[in-house]
DNA sequence: CCCTTTGGTAAAGTGCCTTGACCAGAAAGG
DNA sequence: CCTTTCTGGTCAAGGCACTTTACCAAAGGG
């Protein structure tokens, strides 16, 4: 029974591709070599142990062709190397070179100041309940899809 | 003096990104004509007394010629009409036809919806909450970029 | 009148991503 | 075993939202 919150300005659409490319734009660009954001996604999603290239293409929701693609350029640009699967000689395992290692954390780094930012502009019990709703948003999604 | 929110889980940019996925999904498809996020952006943008294409690009961040393009295919699609720019002999001034106005205003209703969805879920104070950081974080965004 | 600025268009290219087709190894059934 | 099906990966082609480069025509100020 929510009182109907009426929620008004510009709508969530607007709001969430506004913020989003604000991030963006802070994490792309020359000092990150030139990667874009899917570039950098794939970077994050690959695991300690190593990952087979389509279920980083399953978890980030795209087909095998284009997780293979971005993972070319990480590979040409030696930031990602290959192994062979021990379980599966179809299969490569993924894995970070030192330099996406070290790449990656620089991200993290560059993000968690992005944070601390906005925590200091909006309060931080405001910021903390942002990103609480922020993930539950992106955990749940949409109803109708 | 914020005490340091120490944010951990995924980072902001993965958690925006796909918040942003998943209203887009909820808002294209052919329920929506085909549309992308970046047509009803610009379906969005223009205003009741018309709109010159070079606005909407500034508005936008991009070059006229993309608004141009997707201004292009509206144009085909019958959602907006070209009225000369009474002020200015070069300009053409953009308007949404009654067919572009109901397909923005059934937007308005969908992206309500979604809203009260999860305001429903994690509670209206919350909510209010995030959009009001959302919002800030949309207009000011990041120091660096 | 220049000359610069500005709204718009045309053409070509870029890059992320898709679909479609295919191959090689895996997995399950007789 | 040997088939059938499934699955991880790659190659090729194309879609499409952009961009860059180049241009035209009107505006507007010395």
């Amino acid at each position: 029974m929510t009182d109907s919150v009426k929620v008004q300005g510009p709508h969530v659409a607007l709001l969430l591709g506004e913020a989003f490319e604000r991030v963006r734009r802070a994490t792309e660009g020359p000092r990150w070599r030139g990667l874009r954001q899917s570039h950098l996604r794939i970077l994050d999603t690959i695991e300690p142990e190593g990952s087979r290239a389509v279920d980083l293409a399953r978890r980030l929701r795209m087909t095998k062709q284009g997780a293979g693609q971005l993972v070319a350029t990480l590979l040409r640009l030696g930031l990602v190397d290959q192994v062979p699967d021990p379980a599966d000689r179809r299969a490569r395992l993924l894995v970070l070179t030192d330099e996406g290692g070290e790449l990656r954390g620089a991200l993290e780094v560059r993000l968690a100041a992005i944070e601390e930012g906005w925590a200091d502009e909006v309060g931080a019990a405001e910021y903390a309940t942002f990103r609480r709703v922020l993930l539950a948003i992106a955990e749940r999604g949409v109803d109708g899809a």
